[in-house]
DNA sequence: AAAATACGTCAACGTTGTTGACCTATCGCC
DNA sequence: GGCGATAGGTCAACAACGTTGACGTATTTT
C-alpha cells in the first residue's frame, strides 16, 4: 500500500534543485497547509503564555474548557471527554483545585460521584483564555469581511466532516 | 494581565446549566474553534495512519516534508528548521536512512556537511502522505466552491499573520 | 452481605525531547 | 604543517507526560 494518488505526478528517483512541474494547484494547497499551522499557532500562543504564568499546561486548559461548558459534570465524564486515564487527569485536576480554580463536590443523587464546577477565579481565567482566542477569531473575521467568513466556515465544515464531526 | 475582552460578558461565580446570555457571536466563535480542531484532525489522520504502518512518527513526516521541498539541505539546516536538537533528530533520521527513504551524502564543496535527499521510495512516501492531505483540501475547496475558498484564505491569512508568518 | 461503581493513589514503564560532554572528520588560515 | 573552528554523531543523565497495573475506600445496587 505504498505510493498512490498524486505520487505519480512526481518524477521519482531524481534530485532536482526545486520541484519543477508541480503546477500551481499543488502550490496553493501547500500554502493552505501552511496557513492552517500558523493560524493554529496564533490562536494557541496567547492562552499558552497565560497558562504558563500560573504553572499550568494545556491539559489544565482543556479541563477548564470542558467544565466551563458542562458545569457539574463528573470526574469520570470529564475523563471520558478528554480521553485520558484517571491517573493522568488526577494531578492537574488537583492542582486546579488547590489553586482555587475548580471546585469538587459530592453529587446529591450519588455521593460517589464528584461534580466539577469552576470557581469564580476559575471562571475568570477560563473566560480570559477563551476570550483571547475568540478575540483573534473575531478580528480575523472582521478583517476578512462577512462574505469571506461565510466561505471560511463552508470550507472548514467540508474539511471537518471528512473526519467524524458531531 | 487578567480578565479582559470578552471575559466581561460572562457572569462570574454562578453555575448555570448551559451558558445562558452568551449571545450568538460567542457561539459562532466557539464553533470556529471546534471546526479548527476537527479540520486539523481530518487532515492529519490519514498520514498518521500510513506513517504508523511503517513504524514512523510525525517527526519522520516533518523530515520527509522539508527534505522533499529543499533537496540537498544539510543536517544542521534541517535541525534548525525543525527547531530540535541534533540528538532528537539523529534517531529518526537514521531510521529513515535505514529504511531507504532518505539519502545522506557528503557535499562537494564541504565534506563535513551531509546533504539530505529523498530516495525514490522516500519521494513516493512523501508524495503519498502529502497527496493525502492535499486531496482533502482539494475536496473541501471543491465542495465549498471557489468563492468560499477565497474567503477561507483571507480569514486564515488574517489569523496567521497575527502570529509571525513569513 | 456481596457485587459493582466512582474515585484516588502508589509504582513501574515507555516515549520523546533536552542538556551536557566527548569524539571524529574537515575546513580555513597563519 | 599545525591549530582552532565547524558539521556531525553518540553516550548518558534527566525531565515531562501519559500509560498500564494493582490496590484501597466510600457508596450504591442487588
Amino acid at each position: 500500500m505504498a505510493a498512490r494518488g498524486l505520487a505519480k505526478s512526481t518524477v521519482v528517483g531524481t534530485n532536482r534543485p526545486s520541484r519543477p512541474s508541480d503546477g500551481p494547484d499543488t502550490a496553493a494547497l501547500g500554502e493552505a497547509w501552511r496557513l492552517m499551522h500558523y493560524a493554529l499557532r496564533a490562536v494557541i500562543a496567547e492562552p499558552d503564555r497565560i497558562l504558563a504564568t500560573r504553572g499550568l499546561t494545556r491539559m489544565h486548559h482543556r479541563i477548564l474548557f470542558f467544565v466551563a461548558r458542562a458545569p457539574g459534570m463528573s470526574v469520570g465524564a470529564l475523563q471520558g471527554t478528554l480521553n485520558v486515564t484517571k491517573q493522568a487527569l488526577n494531578a492537574p485536576l488537583r492542582q486546579l483545585q488547590t489553586q482555587g480554580l475548580i471546585d469538587l463536590s459530592k453529587a446529591d443523587h450519588d455521593a460517589r460521584v464528584r461534580e466539577l464546577r469552576l470557581t469564580a477565579d476559575g471562571t475568570a481565567l477560563e473566560a480570559t483564555l477563551t476570550g483571547e482566542q475568540y478575540r483573534l477569531f473575531a478580528e480575523a473575521f472582521a478583517a476578512a469581511g462577512p462574505e469571506a467568513s461565510k466561505g471560511w466556515q463552508r470550507v472548514m465544515r467540508a474539511l471537518a466532516t471528512q473526519a467524524g464531526m458531531p
